[in-house]
Order: C-alpha cells, then structure tokens, then sequence
DNA sequence: TCCACTTTAAACCGATTGGTTCAGTTTCGA
DNA sequence: TCGAAACTGAACCAATCGGTTTAAAGTGGA
C-alpha cells in the first residue's frame, strides 16, 4: 500500500518519459547552450516526437530550468562525499583537494557551468542554483570541518568562511581556468599534484598551527 | 607624407564606418550571445545599414571573432599598469590585488568572460585569446615581480607561476563567483577589503620571510 | 478483449534568422 | 564641382525556429 501511493506520487508527472524528455534536454543544451539547441534536436536525441515533448512542458524554457535544476541538485549531491570531520587538516585538505579538483574539471561540472554562466541573464534563478549547490555547498562543508579543527585546536581561523573559499581558490589555480577555456582538457597526475601540494601548504602557512 | 602614407595604412580596412561597426557588434554580442544576438539588432546598434554591415565582413562569425580578439587586446592593454618592481611585497601585492579585484568584478570583465565561455566550444580560438590576454598575461606580470623580490630576498618562491596563480585566485574569492552568477553586482569597500587582506595575509604566510 | 490514454510522424504555421540585391543618396578627395 | 566610392533602406530569399494540429498507431490495465 505504501508503495504503491509512492509509485503513484512518484512519477504521477504525467507520462513515463519524462525522464527521458529531460536526458535528451540535458544532452543538447549541455552541449549547445539553450538559443543554440533546437526543439527538434532534443526530441530526436529523446528518442521522443516533438508532440510529446510538448505534452510534458508547455514551452522550451521550462524545459531548459527543469533540466537545469535537476542537474544542479544532482551535483549537490554528487559533491555531497562526506568529510572524516574527526581526521587532521593536513589529510583531510589534501583529500578534499583531489575530490574538488577532480569534480571542478570534469566535464559535467565544466558544461553545466558554461551554460549556467551563459544564460544567468535570461535565467536569473539559474545562477543562484548553480551558486548554492555547487559553490555554497562546497564552502559550508568545508567551514564546518574547520570549525571542528579549530575546537581541536588543529587550526587557528577567524573568519571560517573566507578561509574555505581561499581554500576552494587556492584548488583551481590555473587548472580549471585552462579547462573552462577548452585550452586543455586532460591533467596529467603530476600537474595535479601540483596544485594540490601547493593549496594544502600554503593553506595550512596560514591557518595550521606552528611546530 | 609618413602620416599621409601612415592614415592609408592605418584605415585601408575599407570605409570609415569600421570601427562604428565593431562597437554595435560588441554592444549586441556581450548582451546577448553569439545565437542570441541578430544581425539587424548589431547593425541598428551600430548605427549602419545591413548592407554595409556586410560590405566589412562576410559573416556573422567572423565579425564575432573580430569583435572579440580587439576586445581581448583591449582588456590586455588596460591590465597594462604597470607594478612598481622595486617595492616591497606587502604594498605591492595589496595594490595588485585591488587592481585585479576591481578589473575582475567589472561589468565589462563579466560580460566578455561570459561570452568567451560560453563561445568557447564554436570558436576555439576565442578561449585562448581571452586566457592569454587576460589570466597568463596577469600571472606573468606578478610572476616577474616575485621572481625580482625573491632576487632582493623579499620572498621565499620556488614555483613563480604556481605562487602567481595561487594570489590570483585568492583575490577571487567569493567575489568573482558572485558576481559571474549574477547574485550580487555590487561590492561594498569592506567586502573587497575583506577578500584582500585575505589575500595578502594567507600568501605572505607561506611565501613571505619570517620575521 | 476492449477502451482510455499515450505516443508517433509529418505536415503545417507564422515569425525570425543570416544573408543578398539594388536603386538611390551621401560623402569626400582631387 | 565632379565623379567614384561608400552608404542607405527596404525588399527579398531560403532556411530554421518554436510551437500546433491531426489522424493513425501503440500501450496497458481491468
């Protein structure tokens, strides 16, 4: 009985593709921005008639926020790996760095960006989406580990917020400017090494506490 | 007969309306995208008949990429001030992050990153531009200052333009992820000075000499 | 088996697009 | 002042766009 009435409020959005509606839309828009992709594309990349598509959404737009706003909330909770909010700073920077950096260049994160930042004026709700579960998110999660050190007296930070988005910057260092460019797409492990070496230590001149 | 010979050199790119063009095509692009702007829009904004229009370039695309390669050199010749070499770390570093800050966080920064982004799959030319005329040429330039207070012993680098990359990105912070998403355009002194001494602080405490 | 519902392919719509053409006006150097 | 070159505005083109309609073909639960 429970799953039935869960069934039925599950997916009592209408037909039984809709998800693949939103598939198709997220292929072509991902990859064509939203003037640049064609209703016609994303019915064919559906595997859907256009009638159909049409059935679910009442016009392109709705289709693109719907779109983009599943795949926001669907990098929330990608990135959503917890912390060992017990582990040191130096190990637990350094595995943090690694997953960010891995995420931040990947292609997913990389088109969803490109396309967020592009319509973010046509879209407005669009930006603050992308804000809260990817950037936003990532900070908390990491000024909430920091806050814990600190009480361990691992750490000495003031301001926790400004501390973590240092830290999130300190990860990109050039590696996802080149990326986001489409200058340079694979990283070998040593140029990530790099930049990780370099964000964890220089964070930790900062913050970590003297021996 | 130089400067006679210099003006027919300067602009033998046909008429005289060139430069008349360029600017409504930047007006129409950075507002509106690559697909999102039209042709009839760009040449309203420009003052000129269509006809014209297409007496300077043979198409949509190529006034894009022209467009966007003089504003490229634009942003490198206005990032050109020039860094007193000879000061110390502390006040040199402060300046340039209130430089890079407020050039960041520009509304013709924003604009033209965004289109460069968004663009930078159908014109692959275009990412490079804006890299190396904005983000290599900034880390050059504070590169080149490290590598000077290092030979005065003012610092403490191995890795130039990992260390630049690092003050780049950490005068970022926040601020730019903001404002590229469109959640906050406008930035109070206290915040930007928030971000820089962050900035200085956290890279002089791993770069700086102790003291 | 039957019936209500969903999906389909294709034709179709008006609007807009990038791009062309052309007859006429403006501009400007010599 | 003259004439070539630049410029104009508007009409025009084929193509594509987002979106609708329709008649027929699946689909699945009772």
């Amino acid at each position: 009985m429970n799953i039935i009435a869960e069934q039925r409020r599950a997916k009592p959005r209408k037909g039984r593709k809709y998800d693949q509606v939103l598939d198709g839309a997220r292929e072509v828009f991902l990859l064509s921005g939203f003037e640049g992709a064609s209703v016609d594309d994303i019915a064919r990349a559906a595997g859907v008639s256009k009638a159909t598509l049409y059935s679910y959404f009442p016009d392109k737009r709705v289709m693109f926020t719907e779109m983009a706003e599943r795949e926001c909330s669907r990098q929330a909770s990608a990135a959503l790996q917890v912390i060992d909010m017990t582990a040191p700073p130096a190990l637990v920077l350094r595995q943090t760095a690694g997953r960010l950096i891995r995420i931040m260049l990947s292609d997913f994160s990389q088109r969803i960006f490109r396309v967020c930042v592009a319509e973010s004026d046509r879209f407005p709700e669009l930006g603050q989406a992308f804000y809260d579960s990817g950037p936003a998110l990532g900070r908390a999660r990491i000024a909430d580990y920091l806050r814990q050190a600190k009480a361990r007296g691992e750490v000495a930070i003031e301001d926790f917020e400004l501390a973590a988005d240092q830290f999130a910057e300190l990860c990109k260092a050039d590696l996802w400017t080149r990326a986001v460019f489409g200058i340079q797409n694979r990283f070998s492990d040593e140029e990530i090494d790099r930049v990780i070496d370099g964000a964890v230590t220089t964070f930790l001149a900062r913050y970590g506490l003297r021996d």
